[in-house]
DNA sequence: GATTTTTTCAAACAAATGATTTAAACAATT
DNA sequence: AATTGTTTAAATCATTTGTTTGAAAAAATC
């Protein structure tokens, strides 16, 4: 491996991550993967074992690391036993993409995409590996929210998750199309202030009716 | 056309309409309709001219009806000059799916899945044929949505548009995630159940911050 | 009832798919 | 320099894909 050119392994899985994110994982061949990286088509199989598992590796590349920072958030707003606000358990669930996609070498836009189309078209359900980091967040998360909203019931708080969930990968697969719908009258913002208005939406949403105090 | 034989037409139809509801428009071949169907392959390109106007039409079918409702509804509510409140015009954007459903001879849990895959994978872009009623919900909505909320700008009234449209497809299209994650512990609630609670969410979102009165 | 039109069907088409094989090229180690 | 292990490459495999063909069957029209 010399420094001018990149590892097979990785270049595949770089041209792998922007075509899915353009096109989504049904959509992308080997062929479209290994023509576009230069590579031969057996360079999949040999380095990567086989389609699905290629597709594995794309799905788990971010999402754990953004899993694991989520969690690593959350526990840094509880340290001292303090209970976080609804407001700051949001934060900690959405801000890790930003975190992570900075330490990485893809464009926002594309790294959004990407990740829009893992949470939701996950490949043939979601590998198995990722699954028990996902149930931990699930349930970390749940119990954080319970905490920070007392007079929710645990029900209640699963949808308003489902629900800002909803609001998350929507944001993520298609943020960049109320700027192109609108022909730019929508202007162009920031990941920054889109985080902060999908937070004003989604703090609103949890918080409202149901006995919340405020 | 007898009565106890469908249509080949109408059958191919119903059955491509199942399986993608089921598995996604890229995960069904043609062979999968028509095996599925005991229908001859040959029958697809002949009543539907191909795979992809096929396609088009399943989205077409309900899509099409829903807006004219969403746009019906929203007229009702401002027949005489009364302005609407932000969540009677959620409602109306929302409550056509379930008014549809209900006219329709498709199980409510499978009609939502296809309608979500219908807002979220949209086959190859939109079929041309949708753009114009689309548009014009967009556009009515929004106006209506400002002058329901006066103290938003256009461009945060679009984007908690977004984010509604974000609530509202990862409902239809995950909305019996949380019974199954949950292993029943989060009840399976009647769609109109799921309706009140995206409201709920949504409204909250909308009427937030920004110099809203309320 | 004969004739036309519409619909069905089996068969085949070319193209594309994921996977595998075998040999060559390369790198690392002795 | 010879040997080892690793990586690349072209060719081929068996399936599956959407589509087309041409003849038989069914239905509609005269």
């Amino acid at each position: 491996m010399q420094a001018h050119k990149k590892a097979t392994k990785t270049l595949i899985l770089e041209v792998a991550e922007r075509l899915v994110a353009e096109r989504g994982f049904e959509s992308v061949s080997l062929r479209d993967i290994t023509n576009s990286a230069n590579v031969n088509v057996a360079a999949v199989n040999y380095h990567f074992g086989s389609k699905d598992k290629l597709f594995e590796a794309v799905q788990c590349r971010y999402i754990e690391p953004i899993n694991e920072e989520r969690l690593r958030m959350l526990e840094g707003l509880t340290l001292d036993g303090r209970v976080a606000t609804v407001r700051e358990i949001l934060e900690a669930f959405m801000r890790p993409f930003l975190t992570v996609v900075q330490g990485s070498e893809m464009s926002e836009k594309l790294f959004f995409k990407l990740m829009g189309r893992c949470l939701m078209d996950p490949q043939g359900g979601l590998p198995q590996e990722m699954i028990p980091g996902i149930k931990k967040v699930a349930e970390t998360f749940t119990r954080a929210f319970l905490e920070a909203a007392p007079g929710l019931t645990t029900e209640c708080v699963l949808w308003r998750l489902h629900f800002t969930f909803g609001v998350m990968a929507q944001t993520l697969l298609h943020g960049d199309l109320l700027h192109a719908l609108t022909d730019g009258a929508c202007g162009d913002p920031d990941a920054e202030d889109q985080f902060q208005e999908m937070i004003d939406f989604c703090e609103a949403g949890f918080l409202t009716g149901k006995g919340v105090g405020k």
